[in-house]
DNA sequence: GGAAATAATACGACCGGTTGTCTCATATTG
DNA sequence: CAATATGAGACAACCGGTCGTATTATTTCC
């Protein structure tokens, strides 16, 4: 039999509340009543699920990143024999929901790694592990498009994939200052459609 | 006759503590009184230099960005002959003191685009600004490279800049929570040393 | 030139509000 | 009934910002 506690459901609800709130607002400028009030738990539930503020910031972390390893995976499987074509079907998704929330928020693993990325241990970890695990599947995705034949193999798909994830992040970040997914577009365009080619 | 007020003492003091511990601990966490604290000034002329916390993050980022543009044109104008490896030099100066700091910090500019770069619309002008005239002097470096034919030409030098910006300021993220200067170092190595070159 | 009046700045105690954390009585559960 | 989960509130520390007063500069007048 499988009962699903209220303790899960608060948590679930705090993590995605979590979620939204520190990708708006950053870890320090959001405060746990900001977030208790938007689910309706109180205090006292919250240090009884996470223990501290920045246990919870820890879980909201990986809480994050897992809709976009399973989207990103979900992309891999179903163009099975373009794997090229599926990574750039996949940030071309990513752009059009970063376009509809009017590029506010940006990425979660961007703004907490300048924010708390080396001020936090307990967070800090909790980073790495996450923006591995999105490296991973992006080096497996270049991996495949170099067997392939649509990606260069004089580079390994681990660098690329490092080079990816990097640039990306630092396009997003100029996409929160200047309200266009110009940068985005640019990242895939020299990227996936140039420099990575075979 | 020149002379330096109190006020313009206080004020340098106030903006390089600033950027000093804005860096380190982001906007939101640091108060004024540490600010204040470190450098020994009442509450009361804070609020007459700069009127609000979120002015004075303002003037922090454009007091941050200044030597890093003195530095880029001297090295510029140091080696008039090879652009290329001018910007080469400079960047391996930059990842030098990474180095030197353990990777703490980075970049404030980054920093600050990912936590208050879509929050705070005075920092957000300010970023951009500040960015942008980054960008440019990146972009006169590559655009004479392109003249001495040590960078291709068939992309343009103000999209390189942003390339190069992006990736630099994404690999510094990772910098952060790696404690590893091979990020930058790859940024370097895929875009200057190969992915821009003739 | 020196004294008095006026303007400008420096200052830190203080404000209301919020922070993250913790306690403990009550409710719920096995 | 014992054990655990819950939730309202207490708590001290801290937040950004204000304000009346004290000090210092500058101007005006005799």
């Amino acid at each position: 039999m499988l009962i699903i506690t209220k303790k899960q459901i608060n948590r679930e609800n705090l993590l995605n509340q979590g979620v939204t709130l520190l990708m708006e607002q950053g870890y320090h400028g959001t405060g746990l009543k900001e977030i208790l009030d938007a689910v309706q738990i109180p205090k006292g539930s919250f240090y009884n699920y996470f223990g501290s503020k920045e246990n919870f910031g820890a879980e909201v972390i990986q809480h994050y990143i897992e809709p976009f390893i399973k989207q990103l995976t979900a992309h891999l499987q179903q163009s099975e024999g373009d794997a090229l074509g599926a990574l750039q079907r996949y940030f071309n998704e990513g752009i059009a929901e970063l376009e509809k929330a009017d590029f506010k928020g940006g990425c979660l693993l961007g703004n907490l790694m300048g924010e708390i990325g080396d001020t936090s241990d307990l967070c800090q970890k909790s980073l790495q592990s996450a923006v591995n695990r999105y490296r991973d599947l992006l080096q497996l995705g270049l991996a495949k498009a170099q067997q392939q034949g649509t990606v260069r193999v004089d580079k390994s798909a681990e660098d690329m994939a490092d080079l990816l994830v990097n640039t990306w992040q630092g396009a997003l970040l100029r996409m929160k200052i200047e309200k266009s997914s110009a940068p985005l577009k640019q990242c895939c365009q020299d990227l996936l459609g140039d420099f990575f080619k075979a």
